[in-house]
DNA sequence: GGGGTAAATGAAACCGATATCACTTAAAGA
DNA sequence: TCTTTAAGTGATATCGGTTTCATTTACCCC
């Protein structure tokens, strides 16, 4: 019960196999009794050309690979989703992979999905990746980056303006009142991670606030998450004039949150809570926790587009190849105006 | 700069091409001194095989086709994971696919999957897909089914048991001392969904409760969100006896919540809750909402062992294939005994 | 009618691997 | 010494398509 295949199709129609691929590929001036008898058979027969044939002849695939950092995160959960619609328009299919922000374990996907053909790729970056993504460059395989980028290299990216979002969610919280804001942030080398803590420093500076180097804790990446709670409710141990506090990443912010729950502090009477990238999980839990919502299904599509553009699939609208996109800031009920005697401007 | 391929090692090595496949595959009897030469070659070069032409030739692809309802879903987090560690292991890859459980989607994926010659398929059952999936077996390609089964069809499958966890669960709520139990659920043709129904009904005849179907609420599968909250308000308006409820997926529990929010409901004074299906969101969102946790793992390890073992990579340590494993009740704050009056028994 | 041209089709090479089968040695057995 | 036999290797077909190039046919024009 093996599939037909295209000679067989030739064979039953009388015509060559050659004259089947032109009718087929719309190539070629074929007679219009000879197109229609052809047709019909392959109609009749059910039959479907072999991807893998046509990929290993023609040396392209029509798959894309993405490789993100948790194909189980929510990041990951919207952005496949916009891919895959954007990719189907123009028959591009997707093989998607995690790469854990192991360096390693990408190298071997990246290696894996050359060895598949595949076409284009869109690569959530990986600390130490980039003589891979250089040499795919290299190798005339397009590649666009989401989420992040490698400042020292030319390749094309999307990702949500991350300094300033954090400053627009910094500037809530003072404007609110808040002074002694904490910063939780993971310790990782990745160039949104540093622009969001950039982003906190540059808002104390901008409103004449000084720095202090306690309220910034950095969690080694991955960290175990009952130590990551614990280390967070340290923050606030050491630190009880902290009227805010900022999280740089939504699973950061689930950490807070805990943290916060066991010391039994409440939100925003305590402490005022705002976090980077949304959950629907701060949109549930009272007050409402605030946060900076990440615009995942324009960058994914965006980055879509780009990378199709460079496969020469779709012309390509926008004047560059690195691109930031505003977020959203969703102001909920962890972030209220306090008290503030007058002469504190 | 295209990779080096078999043929152009056999040439550096002096080698045929036969040899140099034999060797890489270690198939076949070849001197030492030719095997090292080849190796050292293929180090040399950086040479790796091409999958397509692999799967052109033997007629496998060494990839598994896995078609999830949601692949934004929280139950496909864990699961791919899960899948893509247990099918690594024999060296396999894996296509994630949703099917958004819509039918004719199903159906293309199942087509498109098939001519990616895909070796196996590990699918969420979508209703009507039978003839597709009995084609697959036709054709001697493994099918397991995760999450639900095919009551009619001799097909593997892996699932939670749906029925007795249900059973549990309300077995729970009747002892804490409920009596009039609200079940939110949704209006799909699917045997998992089914069952819980079922457990409901069971226990309620069990513990010798009569049945209202006033208290049970089908909602059209991918209603609106907005229209479901009313509609799950309007239960609780219309039945202000009711002391507990039960949402039978995680979903429906997330918009259980929300009306329970709106209408100023307090968990559990004025209504017990529990869900099936646990998120994350269910431990942080106080009083903690209690679930049936479906063991997800050891769903996507067994259905990928099953798999395995029929493609026959591995041995088959089950006796069956039509396999249940039973899922964990996680009580939490949502639920608590209510003072009961010692008559009533 | 011969030559030119374009339309319509086919033969065969090719993509990069594996599989079959044949061939060459060298060692073992008669 | 002459087979036998097995080890070691290579030539070639093959998977199912696409692509290049050649060929046939029909038509047109001088």
């Amino acid at each position: 019960m093996k599939p037909i295949s295209l000679k067989e199709i030739a064979n039953i129609t009388g015509a060559s196999p050659t004259t089947v691929s032109l009718v087929l590929n719309g190539k070629g001036r074929i007679s219009e009794a000879v197109r229609q008898k052809i047709l019909q058979a392959v109609k009749d027969n059910g039959y479907e050309p072999n991807r893998i044939a046509i990929s290993l002849r023609t040396g392209h695939s029509n798959v894309l690979g993405v490789i993100v950092d948790d194909i189980g995160g929510p990041f990951f959960g919207a952005l496949a989703k916009i891919i895959e619609v954007e990719a189907e328009k123009f028959g591009f299919r997707i093989i998607y992979c995690s790469s854990e922000n192991n360096l390693e374990k990408a190298r071997e996907l990246i290696s894996m999905l050359s060895h598949q053909l595949v076409d284009g790729y869109i690569i959530m970056p990986v600390p130490g990746l980039q003589d891979e993504i250089l040499n795919l460059k290299a190798n005339h395989k397009p590649v666009v980056l989401i989420d992040g980028y490698y400042p020292e290299l030319d390749i094309p990216h999307v990702l949500v303006d991350n300094l300033n979002s954090v400053m627009q969610g910094m500037s809530c919280l003072i404007e609110a009142g808040h002074r002694k804001i904490g910063f939780v942030t993971v310790d990782i080398d990745l160039i949104q991670i540093k622009e969001r803590l950039r982003g906190y420093f540059e808002s104390l500076k901008k409103f004449n606030l000084k720095a202090d180097d306690k309220l910034v804790l950095k969690l080694p990446y991955q960290m175990d998450k009952g130590k990551a709670v614990q280390a967070v409710k340290d923050l606030f141990g050491s630190n009880r004039d902290m009227d805010a506090v900022f999280f740089s990443t939504n699973y950061l912010g689930i950490i807070g949150i805990e943290s916060i729950q066991e010391l039994g502090l409440s939100i925003p009477k305590d402490i005022a809570v705002i976090c980077f990238d949304d959950l629907e999980i701060f949109r549930l839990l009272p007050p409402g926790i605030s946060s900076i919502q990440q615009p995942v299904l324009e960058i994914g599509r965006t980055a879509t587009d780009l990378l199709l553009a460079m496969l020469g699939k779709k012309k390509n609208h926008l004047q560059t190849d690195k691109i930031t996109i505003p977020a959203n800031l969703i102001i909920r009920g962890s972030i209220k105006a306090i008290n503030v005697p007058k002469f504190v401007e």
